[in-house]
DNA sequence: TGCTTAGTTGCGCATAGACGCATATATAAT
DNA sequence: ATTATATATGCGTCTATGCGCAACTAAGCA
């Protein structure tokens, strides 16, 4: 069962449920950069989130530059596919926030593709939606 | 979030995601003593588990006489519900054995109520199937 | 009124994990 | 080459949590 614990165990953390569901609801990889601005969390502590998430088998990565997308993994079998289900069926209220953050963040993409670093609260403006 | 994050680290535990398996699987309430002798794990931490599991809401329970029946409780919203669809998708194999101790216990049953203790597997046999 | 039994709970220990800080890697730009 | 930038990682610390043991509660029975 260590395989399953283990993924419940990675969606234990606020930090880390908060990337999984903005992952579903973005519909779209999404870097490193961008779910710093978007959670306002410190760039240290999304990497480590997000590596660890990639390890659980709940991501996957694929770099391109510098920078390096993020995307849900909801392949092999139904679990993570209910699973994915369950996140994505949380209350919106609970993730509107990030949501918001993100749609002004993506903003700042060129061709459908993150040109800019981290560009924190201040330079994007407070969230209005 | 904490409220959903909660639920994620409750059944990030082998031993309570085993109890929250065998008890969907299961179909009716069981008690701490049928757990017991179904995971072969001491009863104290089955006490303890069920306990937090409670207080996470993902079990309720009924006291009836000396015994404590628990069973899922998958009533408010579709993300329990869809949680617990997940949790019923783990694979078989990692559950054929707790159902089958479980199975053999069942028997012990009289009037579909659980008469008896903690039985010890040795007193239950091996299982078979 | 005790005794037995099903279940719960408090305590101490050992381990796991999340954070902040600093630093390292890797790719691109000048 | 050197610098800037996007991301990753090692380390120390603090907290959270699971376990075993032992004591406790509560319900039925002699």
């Amino acid at each position: 069962m260590e395989e399953y614990t283990h993924v419940f165990k990675t969606l234990s953390d606020p930090t880390r449920l908060r990337i999984f569901r903005l992952l579903l609801d973005a519909g779209k990889e999404l870097c490193v950069c961008e779910l710093v601005d978007s959670l306002e969390e410190p760039q240290y502590n999304v990497s480590k989130h997000v590596t660890a998430m990639r390890a659980a088998g709940l991501l996957k990565s694929r770099k391109e530059g510098r920078w390096v997308y993020y995307s849900p993994r909801v392949a092999d079998g139904e679990f993570l596919e209910l699973l994915s289900l369950a996140v994505a069926a949380i209350p919106e209220r609970h993730v509107k926030h990030d949501r918001a953050k993100l749609r002004k963040r993506l903003k700042l993409r060129e061709g459908g593709k993150c040109l800019t670093g981290v560009r924190k609260e201040h330079l994007l403006g407070k969230v209005s939606s």
